[in-house]
DNA sequence: TCAAAAGTGTTTAGTTTACACCCATGC
DNA sequence: GCATGGGTGTAAACTAAACACTTTTGA
């Protein structure tokens, strides 16, 4: 070692905003009951300690697991936090990841560690622990510059969709209506979703199902598409 | 104190990645001759232990200015580094931090803790300690989208500038050429740029100078301008 | 036959791209 | 008077925005 000995070392922790979206295609966010001190019994975003030999991407993957049962999901590094007083443990800097899920998969159950895990809509978030609401501010905002430009949003769906329900998250996600004709011909004309078979069962004229194709997307973007969807400035 | 007293610490430190524009119009990076092992004699990005009772982004400028005597510039937080072996010492986590400066307020020089401190070309980037290849690249990535749609460019410039000037900013940076006309009509019908007057003691019809106009930027956005400049697929 | 959601075409406005010539100054 | 970079107008192609009616299904 070439440190010296008295370096100085803060705590560092990972925390997680895991969004979801539901069948009723809302936006929810995953908290879990703290089970311990500090903030004992607040809601709370999932995380922890990094430990010896893991990586952040690692921590943050674990405590995902073992908290709330989730596991392979997208997950992205959002910002690291690092204010003074955001713990009163002491010197804690948080690196938070945001991650990306789709609910079907990963129904609204699966707790060990912490004492209880629940999907909160975006407009019924409960009182935060820590600075876990400026956190989760921060992804929400990033969510919503990161969907229309990359398309992650396909991460929320089921791996079969309808255009409905793309358009649906992208109303969600952006907060604003978008004209369905406009909204369907600029992603049937992108060329990133491949037709399946229709609907069945469905009280209604049956949609078109499809899903998105990556490699598709990949061999376009590197001969410069460029994805990105444009919100009308003038609606509300 | 509520945690567990073995409860494991990682290192953390900051480092900076510093873009700066001299005269002959080149992005150029500092760099830092490191004085201590370990790389002891490598160049690195500036940076160093967060100590305690500081923020992320004041480590970021004190290291700054204990190691290149440059302070109050520009400054972002841009990704966070925990691979496990990116660091001979142990288990070292670093906050990464990119910042603009114009070249002219903060000339090439200002050494103190660092043997020595110089701007590089990005082209003639030398072999780099740790990772700090890597968090360079991550940097220059996020400078070329950062500057399409915020604009940030101006941190780069002085505080008077000629339409040209700024054109040749977006060349470099983004590494394409721009049609002039569509450039400066683009830019001048934003409203972003205050005319001033015009150049002097060229040899050559003298340009207009213009600064950028921070509160009408902040008006027009809030308003629900936004800034964007596109780049032209077809030409390289 | 009705309700419910799917699907479709066209016009208009605005933006992006591409292009070539004259202007003001110092030397 | 010439070299140097500054400055301008316009047409064509493309993209975004706005709009209303018909189709298919299950109940």
């Amino acid at each position: 070692m070439f440190t010296n000995k008295n370096t100085y070392k803060p705590f560092v922790t990972v925390d997680c905003v895991v969004f979801g979206l539901d069948k009723s295609e809302e936006i929810r966010v995953l908290l879990i009951k703290r089970a311990y001190p500090p903030f004992k019994d607040s809601w709370a975003l999932p995380g922890g300690f990094v430990i010896e030999n893991e990586t952040l991407e690692e921590a943050a993957r674990r405590e995902l697991h073992e908290e709330t049962g989730v596991r392979d999901l997208f997950i992205e590094q959002l910002y690291t936090f690092g204010k003074l007083n955001r713990d009163p443990r002491g010197h804690v800097i948080s690196v938070a990841y945001y991650a990306l899920v789709n609910l079907d998969k990963h129904p609204p159950s699966a707790s060990t560690d912490a004492s209880e895990a629940k999907w909160y809509k975006l407009s019924e978030i409960p009182e935060l622990a820590f600075d876990h609401l400026k956190i989760l501010e921060t992804a929400t905002n990033r969510l919503n510059s990161k969907v229309r430009y990359q398309p992650v949003g396909f991460e929320l769906l089921p791996e079969k969709f309808t255009l409905s329900e793309l358009q649906n998250l992208y109303e969600t996600i952006l907060g604003k209506p978008l004209n369905r004709r406009n909204f369907r011909s600029k992603f049937l004309k992108m060329g990133i979703l491949e037709q399946l078979e229709r609907q069945k069962d469905v009280a209604h004229r049956p949609a078109n199902l499809y899903k998105f194709n990556k490699e598709k997307y990949e061999e376009l973007t590197s001969n410069g598409f460029e994805f990105a969807i444009s919100v009308p400035k003038h609606k509300k």
